[in-house]
RNA sequence: GGUGGAGUGGCCGAGAGGCGAGGCAACGGCCUGCAAAGCCGUGUACACGGGUUCAAAUCCCGUCUCCACCUCCA
């Protein structure tokens, strides 16, 4: 079986096929870096991931395209306000974009280009778009060039709007437009704009519009036609419609499958900044969120389901991956780390079936119930055989407790300090024990808990584990 | 007004004509000196009203509520 992802052209679920063979260019939207990313915008980066990790474990060679915008209005209004350039706002928001992405296992993409790096690229595509009567310098002499939405037939079509029935962009006086719908590729610079913001042109000095940046760079790194274009959900209109009418206009056949992830949203809406509702990572982490279990609360819903953020939600998703983390533990501890294994069958159908995650966790969950049950009975062979599988499904899935990513560095030094300390009150409780003095042994217990050293007993003697699943 | 989508047990969340996904919480049992962890068991939920069907949470019609996009947006 195949893998089969939902197209928003199409609006059916596709059998995913590669341009070629053995390999996948894939290409998302990132962010505009007008400021840090909240969690909103990390699901999508999340959900990539977990699609890149799949089609790599499936044998492809994956070529994965990510961009940030580092021009656009309100950096430079940002910029205005701070009295700064406008790439060092626009890197300092990379930054974090970065550290954020790398906080929540998203391994990095094939390369992250910024739209200020592709002017020759822009301007080699609208000159292209100008010969072809797809699009025109302004009438108005702003310096402004606009696509000719009119000269596109099939514009709509990925977003299911008709231009008649589109309602009338009150985009302020229509600027030496044709058609109201006509959006820029490429803006005149303005007098109140910062002058470094410009780079020179045929139609003389501006900056590029919104859209022409991704058509240009999914040209320059994945060809005229690749694979499978991503992004927000809330990018389907006007962003991706108009990338598939520049770039199919100049000739390039463009995506073959667009993949579109759903919001996340707070308070019944989506997350943005505007309305004031967003939350980062640092916040979560800063309430002691561990950055993996945050990863798990993403992953573990459908991508194309909503996600109404709740601080209930996301403590009932800790507990439900502290239960898979806590099996791993507890069977690596026993017979070994080992290896990540095979995967079971129905973890695979579940995600060749438009990445159903859902159904895959419940995979690891059915083979941890196993795998406790061999950890009781004392079948060492069967406890491995499940820890290898779900070491497995969860490194697809980018959540593997024992991968290095979530291990934690800072603790582990004093690891082997504590381990030797417990060790000795454990020694006092198993005396205590002995001689059934329980209210001793259970002091010796109580006290190891109040500094935050959790003992069970196991069939193979007492484990200790740091409160909180640290 | 146009386009797309959603409403599932106390909660989260899959599924999409017939075998009760999974998790969290709760309750009972087993295990345990007691715990913890774990295992076993317990819940007939699918917004509402009609209809089709031997059978509907799943299909059809209608109604209500909510979200997103149509303007910058992951």
């Amino acid at each position: 079986m195949t893998l089969r992802l939902y197209d928003t052209a199409t609006r059916t679920v596709r059998d995913f096929v590669p341009r070629v063979p053995g390999q996948v260019g894939l290409y998302l939207c990132g962010l505009t870096l007008q400021g840090g990313p909240h969690i909103g915008h990390l699901r999508g980066g999340v959900n990539y991931d977990v699609l890149r990790r799949w089609l790599t474990r499936s044998g492809y060679q994956v070529r994965l395209i990510r961009n940030v915008t580092d021009i656009d209005d309100k950096i430079l209004v940002k910029s205005v306000e701070a009295g700064q350039p406008f790439w060092a706002i626009a890197y300092a928001n990379e930054r974090r974009l970065a550290r954020d992405y790398a906080t929540l296992g998203v391994l990095p993409p094939t390369y992250e280009p910024r739209a200020t790096g592709h002017i020759p690229e822009m301007i080699e595509l609208i000159k292209l778009l100008i010969e072809k009567g797809h699009a025109y310098p302004a009438e108005d002499g702003s310096g402004d060039v606009y696509f000719d939405v009119r000269s596109y037939p099939a514009y709509g079509a990925l977003s299911g709007q008709r231009l008649d029935a589109m309602e009338p962009a009150d985009d302020a006086p229509a600027r030496g437009k044709r058609d109201p719908r006509d959006f820029a590729l490429w803006k005149g610079a303005k007098a109140d704009e910062p002058a470094e913001a410009n780079w020179p042109s045929p139609w003389g000095p501006g900056r590029p519009g919104w859209h022409i940046e991704c058509s240009a760079m999914s040209w320059r790194y994945l060809g005229e036609e690749f694979d499978i274009h991503g992004g927000g959900l809330d990018l389907t209109f006007p962003h991706h419609e108009n990338e598939i009418a520049q770039s199919r206009a100049a000739g390039f056949e463009f995506a073959r499958y667009w993949v579109h992830v759903a919001l996340l949203n707070l308070g019944g809406t989506k997350m943005a900044k505007s309305l004031g509702n967003v939350l980062n990572v640092e916040a979560l982490v800063a309430k002691g969120v561990r950055p993996v279990e945050l990863r798990y609360y993403i992953t573990a819903p459908h991508y194309r389901s909503a996600i109404d953020y709740s601080d209930e939600a996301l403590q009932e998703a800790a507990a439900a991956y502290r239960r898979l983390e806590g099996f791993v533990r507890r069977a690596s501890e026993r017979v070994g780390a080992g290896e990540a294994g095979d995967l079971p069958a129905e973890f695979v159908e579940a995600m060749n079936d438009d990445l159903n995650t859902s159904r895959a966790l419940a995979v690891a969950h059915d083979t941890v119930r196993e795998g406790n049950a061999a950890l009781s009975a004392g079948d060492d062979a069967a406890v491995a055989a499940a820890l290898s599988s779900v070491r497995a499904m969860l490194g697809v899935l980018g959540l593997d407790p024992l991968d290095p990513q979530w291990t934690s560095t800072a603790t582990s030094g004093l690891t082997g300090v504590v381990d030797s300390l417990v060790a000795l009150a454990l020694e006092q409780r198993a005396a205590a024990r002995a001689r059934k003095d329980w209210v001793a042994a259970d002091a010796v217990r109580d006290q190891l808990k109040q500094a935050g050293i959790v003992v069970e007993d196991t069939p193979t003697g007492p484990r200790w584990t740091l409160s909180d699943g640290a």
